[in-house]
RNA sequence: GGCCCCGUGGUGUAACGGUUAGCACGCCAGGUUUUCAACCUGGAAGCGCGGGUUCGACUCCCGCCGGGGCUACCA
C-alpha cells in the first residue's frame, strides 16, 4: 500500500508533472510521457510532481497504483513530491467548486443524459449543448460556455490550435453527489500546484479547452501544454493494454534493462537533431527539450528496442550484467543452487551475443544440466565422419594436462582449448562445419551455443570428455550414414 | 455526424525552397576458412494524391484521400 505525500504549494522555477490513472498497468505510451515530464524537470533545473488521478472510483486501485509506481522507480524516473492522490484533495475541489457556483460560472443542472442528447438533436451537431439551472437545486454541476468567440491552446509542440467556444458543452463538472470529474479536478490540481508546464498525450488536446475554461472561471493564469503525439500500436491505434507487451512490467520480464528502454522510448517522437541513436541518460537530459518532439504518431518497435537492448548489455560492466542475468535464471531454475564458477563464465561467453537478459539462459543451460538434445541438430550433424571427429577430439582434449579445477582454469584454457581443437579440420581434410557441429552438439546438445572453444572450457574437462564419449557411443562408425526411422 | 491533430522507405527519424533525400532498426546477400539471435560489409526499399505559388518544391498555399484523438455525471 502506498502512502500519500503532503502537497506543497510553491510556484518558482519549472514545475512539470506526470498524472497517470492507475486504471491499469503503466504501459509503454506512459512511460514516454513520465519519462519526457522526468527529463524535462532534470534539464531545466525543476520539479516533477507525481499525481494519481483516481477520481474515477470504479477503475482505480491501490493495487495499480502501487504498480505505476513500481514501474516508475524501475525505470530510474524519480520524483519530487507525491505521489498525491486526487481524492485526497477532494476539499481544495468543493471549495473551488463552490467559488464557481458563487460567481454564477457553474450552475446545477438536473438534465439527465437523455434529455442532453434531445437538446442536441434540436440543435445540430456542431453546437454544445447549453443547460438551465435547476429549480430545486438538483442535478449535476455544469461549467457555463460562451458560445461566442474561440478558446486557444499555445501549445509547445503544436502552436496555435483554435477551438470554438459553442462546440464545446456546459460540461459536467462535478457529479450530483459533488464529487469532481477530470476536467475540473485536473486544473484546479495544476493551479493548485502551480504546474508550469503540462506535458501530456494528444489526447488531452481536445480537453484542453475545457481546462482553460475552468481557469478563466477560476482566474487563474493557466500552464503552458506540450501536447505529444500518442504511440500506436502495428494497428495504427492508440497504444493501449491490449497490445502485447506493451506495459513497462513485461517488458522487465521480457529481460529489458532500464536505460536501454529509456534511450529507445525517449527517441519515439523526439531525437537529439543529429544521427546519434544511443544516447545515455545524461545526454537525454541535456539535450531534451519538450519543443523539439515532434507532431506525428509512432509506432512502437519491439525490434529496435531489442537490438539496443543488446548494446547496453555488452557495455554493462560484468558483475553487474551477471547480477541482473541472475534474477532471471532463478526465476527460470526455482532459484536452485548452481556452480557458481561457471554461472560467471558462462554469462561472460555470451554477454556479446545476448540481446536480453531473458534469452542467456537457454543459451547457457547445458553447463548446469545435462544437454537437452534437439533431435533435429542431432540428425543433421551427427553422420558421416562424425565419430572419427569425436574420437580425435577425445584425444586431444585428454591431451590437456589439467585438474579440473573449474571453468577456463588450469590448463583446460579457452586458449588451450582452442589451440588444440582449431587444426584439426585441416588434420582431418574436413571442412571447419563438419568438425565443429558435431562437437557442439555433443557439449550442448544443439547447434546454437556460445563459441565452441568457450563452451568446452567453461564445461570442463571432465565433463566435456564424458559428453564427447556418451555422445560417441551413439553415433554411428565412420562411413555408415543413417538416416535413421 | 461534429470539433481537433497528424501524413518522408515496413518502423523510428534527418534535411525544411536548390543534396545522388542522410542516419538507425528490420529485411535481403555476402563475410566472419565453428553454429547463432552477436559482429562487419554491401544491397533493396521513402517524400499519400491532385492542383497551385516559384526559375526551382519533401519543404509554402488550397483541395482530396488516409490515419488518429476527443465528443461520459471515464481519465
Amino acid at each position: 500500500m502506498e502512502t500519500w505525500a503532503p502537497m506543497s504549494i510553491e510556484k518558482n522555477g519549472l514545475r512539470v508533472r506526470f498524472a497517470p490513472s492507475p486504471t491499469g498497468a503503466l504501459h509503454i505510451g506512459g512511460a514516454r510521457t513520465a519519462l519526457y515530464n522526468w527529463l524535462a524537470a532534470r534539464h531545466g533545473g525543476g520539479e516533477l510532481v507525481l499525481r494519481i488521478e483516481d477520481t474515477d472510483l470504479e477503475r482505480s486501485t491501490p493495487e495499480n497504483v502501487a504498480q505505476i509506481l513500481d514501474a516508475l522507480r524501475w525505470l530510474g524516473l524519480d520524483w519530487d513530491e507525491g505521489p498525491i492522490s486526487q481524492v485526497g484533495r477532494a476539499d481544495a475541489h468543493s471549495e473551488a467548486l463552490g467559488r464557481l457556483i458563487e460567481s454564477g460560472a457553474a450552475y446545477r443542472d438536473s438534465a439527465t443524459a437523455d434529455d442532453v442528447k434531445a437538446w442536441k438533436a434540436e440543435h445540430g451537431a456542431d453546437r454544445g449543448y447549453r443547460g438551465e439551472p435547476s429549480a430545486d437545486g438538483t442535478g449535476a454541476i455544469r461549467l457555463r460556455v460562451p458560445d461566442e468567440g474561440d478558446t486557444v491552446v499555445d501549445d509547445l509542440i503544436r502552436g496555435e490550435v483554435r477551438f470554438p467556444n459553442r462546440s464545446y458543452d456546459d460540461f459536467v463538472i462535478a457529479r450530483g453527489d459533488g464529487s469532481v470529474l477530470y476536467n475540473f479536478a485536473v486544473a484546479v490540481d495544476d493551479a493548485d500546484m502551480g504546474i508550469t508546464e503540462v506535458i501530456r498525450g494528444d489526447d488531452h488536446l481536445s480537453n484542453t479547452p475545457k481546462q482553460l475554461l475552468v481557469f478563466e472561471a477560476l482566474g487563474i493564469e493557466p500552464p503552458r501544454y506540450a501536447h505529444v503525439p500518442l504511440l500506436h500500436g502495428p494497428d495504427g491505434k492508440k497504444l493501449s493494454k491490449r497490445h502485447g507487451a506493451a506495459s513497462v512490467q513485461e517488458l522487465r520480464d521480457a529481460g529489458y534493462l532500464p536505460a536501454a528502454i529509456r534511450n529507445y522510448v525517449a527517441l519515439l517522437g523526439w531525437g537529439p537533431g543529429d544521427d546519434e541513436t544511443l544516447l545515455s541518460t545524461e545526454e537525454l537530459v541535456s539535450r531534451f527539450r519538450p519543443e523539439d518532439v515532434g507532431r506525428s504518431s509512432a509506432v512502437f518497435d519491439e525490434k529496435k528496442l531489442r537490438w539496443m537492448n543488446g548494446r547496453y548489455m555488452r557495455e554493462m560492466p560484468l558483475g553487474e550484467y551477471q547480477a541482473a542475468v541472475r534474477e532471471f535464471v532463478d526465476a527460470e531454475t526455482g532459484g536452485r543452487p548452481l556452480n557458481e564458477e561457471r554461472f560467471a563464465f558462462g554469462c561472460e561467453i555470451v554477454q556479446e551475443k545476448a540481446q536480453t537478459l531473458q534469452e542467456v539462459w537457454p543459451l547457457i543451460r547445458f553447463l548446469f544440466e545435462p544437454p537437452v538434445e534437439d533431435e533435429k541438430a542431432w540428425r543433421k550433424v551427427m553422420k558421416g565422419q562424425a565419430g572419427r571427429v569425436l574420437d580425435e577430439v577425445e584425444t586431444l582434449l585428454s591431451g590437456i594436462e589439467s585438474g579440473d579445477g573449474g571453468p577456463n582454469r588450469d590448463g583446460f584454457t579457452i586458449g588451450n582449448v582452442q589451440a588444440v581443437l582449431e587444426p584439426l579440420p585441416e588434420k582431418l581434410e574436413m571442412g571447419a562445419g563438419k568438425v565443429f557441429q558435431p562437437i557442439r552438439v555433443a557439449i550442448t546438445g544443439t547447434t546454437i551455443s556460445p563459441g565452441i572453444f568457450e563452451s568446452v572450457a567453461a564445461l570442463g574437462r571432465e565433463e566435456s570428455l564424458a559428453r564427447i564419449a556418451s555422445a560417441r557411443l551413439r553415433v554411428p562408425d565412420t562411413g555408415e550414414e543413417t538416416e535413421q526411422a
